[in-house]
DNA sequence: CCTCAGATATGCT
DNA sequence: GCATATCTGAGGG
């Protein structure tokens, strides 16, 4: 099993930390199970001047307070009154940026996620959206804040040192619309052609 | 395959 | 009070 990515890999540029965390795996041990899959779809979310971001213009209060942590630590905030979404905290804490999961391709302990995915017909539907991946993987909000570097919540690194076997989409982030002409900046970065992106990005 | 309405509760004004 | 980084099921093509 490979090691966790190390926090140097999260104190870098936000949107060169989104396009490289596809292809990584994001594993969440639970109950001594490893629930994972790869990461296929990302989007980065560039802070104080970035509409669309939480902590857009400064703002700080006690749900965004994890954006003012170092990299390398877990943003996990609930929305709609009923969903999770889990992002990867950038950069150092005066850049509170952050890059959100939105779809994994599963890999390990996909009975698992089966189990926590009542209703759910089709493996596709397993982990291709933000919520539903939260949901398969068991992420709530227990895992706010927590540090990403070792168990039970962790990403490990796609093919060290071999070439990447997949083109990257870049395309306008998802259900951002209000955010003005942050909407149309190209920050939601997918593997191209892969069954579990959330939405096929706009030609 | 597609679009659309409804669910639901927390954070913030 | 109100908006929200979403999902599901129903209905139509």
């Amino acid at each position: 099993m490979a090691r966790p990515l190390p926090l140097r890999f999260f104190n870098r540029d936000t949107e060169t930390v989104a396009r490289e965390l596809l292809g990584c795996t994001l594993v969440h041990v639970m109950n001594g199970i490893r629930l994972s899959g790869m990461i296929v779809e990302t989007e980065a979310y560039l802070g104080i001047k970035d509409r669309a971001c939480h902590s857009f213009g400064g703002r700080r209060t006690n749900r965004t307070e994890s954006l003012y942590l170092r990299g390398g630590a877990a943003y996990v905030y609930f929305v709609y009154g009923m969903h999770y979404c889990f992002n990867v905290v950038t950069r150092d804490a005066h850049h509170p940026e952050a890059v959100l999961i939105r779809a994994l391709e599963p890999l390990d302990g996909i009975d698992k996620m089966r189990a926590c995915r009542k209703g759910v017909t089709s493996d596709r539907q397993l982990t291709n959206g933000p919520a539903k991946l939260c949901q398969a993987l068991g992420i709530d909000a227990s895992c706010d804040r927590k540090l990403l570097t070792c168990e039970p919540l962790f990403l490990e690194r796609g093919a060290i040192g071999e070439e990447r076997k997949f083109e990257i989409d870049a395309s306008p982030r998802i259900g951002i619309d209000y955010a003005g002409e942050a909407a149309t900046w190209p920050l939601r970065f997918s593997v191209r052609g892969n069954a579990f992106v959330s939405r096929r990005p706009k030609a």
